[in-house]
DNA sequence: GATGAATGAGGGTTCATTCAT
DNA sequence: CATGAATGAACCCTCATTCAT
């Protein structure tokens, strides 16, 4: 890699970092280019040499983040012995949930994005950001498991819907209870979820 | 009432009316205050006369409309002879679902709003949003039923979560699967959770 | 008329007399809507209430000018007792000539613009640029004079483009003669050019 | 010529075809110096290893543009017999009109630009385009032909500024006549402007 | 109360030009 | 010689808000 090339992929680091904080902090709204730019110290034109607008860089962001977080949880899967689906998808959960408690600026972000859309395409195109493929992910953690479901992209999608818009309030706003409250009730309605899925084997 | 009490009345609705579309065709953003106004026939001025600015007219907005699909609900509700708790339940979120479906527009705009701040403060301080008190219903529903639930807050929250964000997606773009689809698994999920929720009479 | 209606017109004036100076001075291209705002003394928002953009002040400019040019040209060619068809267009062209060497500003601008385009379409469509019918006035010189020619739009458009190229050159920069070189030249030419359209009374 | 010289004349040639072919489609305002590096195939900074700015290169390509028109009709008469004075003339403007009707893109950009600037000072001071010293060749006209004029210098202006300004609305726009309608019409007028200005002789 | 003309800060975006590589 | 990343001034335009009428 040229020094030139070094550079350039600093600076990029440079504008996704300053706007993630921007954006985390003001909204996106209320975020302009030359904010971005300022705070990156870098001159307003830089910033198209990166980014086509203001919603080209925060897409890339929450692709990153969002699959940064199932990256670490997956990872950290990976290093447990094999246990039953539902322990395996809970451990995950929990893993994300985990992360998102320490970095409340991360969920306030991320947030209501953390959903269908991004699971279902998290393979992020690009030169940059390393993609995770979350749907052949669950595929092979419902082959390991040997076991079947009526419908099992329904399942996983409920769960994910149920999981990302509870955690919102209740870390944020501890509304309407704390995070350990929510918790085993949402596990237990998790678990409760997929056994009325599965079927009679 | 006055004859100009009756105009200011008519002039705030031609307001809210012609907000609510613009807002529900091209998003908040790109609404601007002078857009309202032209579509209301009123001057740019005015709109001070009656709103703080454009986030002051959502809000109440959201509220207004949100407020109301629960008032048809329960209004619908009332009609019917009693049943058990959680098929009251029922009905009233397959008949706010079917508004939903029937007003695409309306979906898209309370959208990801129709959760846990509307739900509990939806009684709608104002001159003329008329209230309802979401709590107070919710609290007759279960004296009603004269059963016990370990946490009914939690559970409601739950329920509100996993319907509000789940609807959006399955109304709106078919995905990951069609309405009808969602419906009974959705519905067996909330019994679920409600049976998982009762005490022990 | 009301006191905001004049004051709206007295705007109006000053942008488009700024608009002119500035054009004139500078060129379009290297004028901005602040330059114009600010040499007459109103806010940048102030211009888009009058005018969409820069070209439309242009054209609005253009044909306003041209007119008026051919407006007094035509009123002093009324005062004059009827003459000869050549005679008549010498003293209409003679007439724009003085005028635009008087004001070399003008002939920089409407310069090369001073062409088929305004004499064909001058009837200026708007709120308030008074128009002139060019067209039908030289229709009604035609008939005053009882002649018959075999292309008298033709004629008309080559008598046009040829003093309206020439002019410029030469009231600018006295090249490659000085003007009262050019006239009688011009003139003759001119009268040539009408005598050999003439069809055989 | 070494390798590198020819690289250079290369180069060069590329920015001045790929200057041409952007300015006469959308026009030099919105042309960019950094449209006509990409589509010469070369560096943004090479631009200025070779011309100044924008307006450098645009001068250049019309008087080469211009003087390759003339040396073309220059080169066609030459083949021919001598003839008289006015059917030279006559030649060499029918052979212009006539490449600029075949080239309508050429016609655009040189435009008003085929004028008095360019036929008295085509001869163009630059390292490489070939210059036409149109001056001096139309004075070896009129010493061969034996004739003399009144003001030939003013009459040759007066000829082109005409040919020169009818030409581009009656190609490009057909207006108000079509070209063959115009031709006619015109060379009877040039000869009638020749005739006028000679000297009895 | 109602109006809508006026404001001017601020936004996004472009681009000629420079200069380290 | 050639490159193209970086610059930052400058542009056009929008729009929330004010205020004289």
């Amino acid at each position: 890699m040229t020094k030139t090339e070094e550079n350039k992929l600093q600076k990029r680091a440079a504008l996704l970092e300053s706007a993630f904080e921007l954006f985390v902090d003001r909204g996106i709204v209320r975020t302009s280019i030359a904010d971005i730019t300022k705070k990156a110290g870098l001159a307003k034109g830089t910033f198209y040499l990166y980014f086509s607008d203001k919603y080209d860089i925060r897409d890339k962001l929450i692709a990153y983040r969002a699959a940064e977080l199932f990256r670490k949880a997956a990872r950290a899967l990976a290093k447990k012995p094999q246990s039953s689906f539902e322990d395996e998808m809970i451990f995950l959960i929990d893993h994300i949930i985990r992360q998102l408690d320490k970095e409340k600026m991360l969920l306030n972000f991320v947030s209501k994005n953390l959903e269908w859309g991004i699971f279902k395409h998290a393979i992020v195109q690009g030169t940059d950001e390393i993609g995770v493929d979350v749907p052949q992910f669950y595929q092979d953690m419902l082959e390991r498991s040997g076991r079947t479901f009526r419908n099992p992209e329904l399942m996983l999608f409920m769960i994910v819907e149920l999981v990302g818009s509870t955690i919102h309030n209740v870390i944020l706003y501890k509304e309407p209870v704390a995070l350990d409250v929510l918790k085993p009730e949402l596990y237990e309605t998790i678990r409760l979820m997929i056994h009325a899925q599965e079927e009679a084997g």
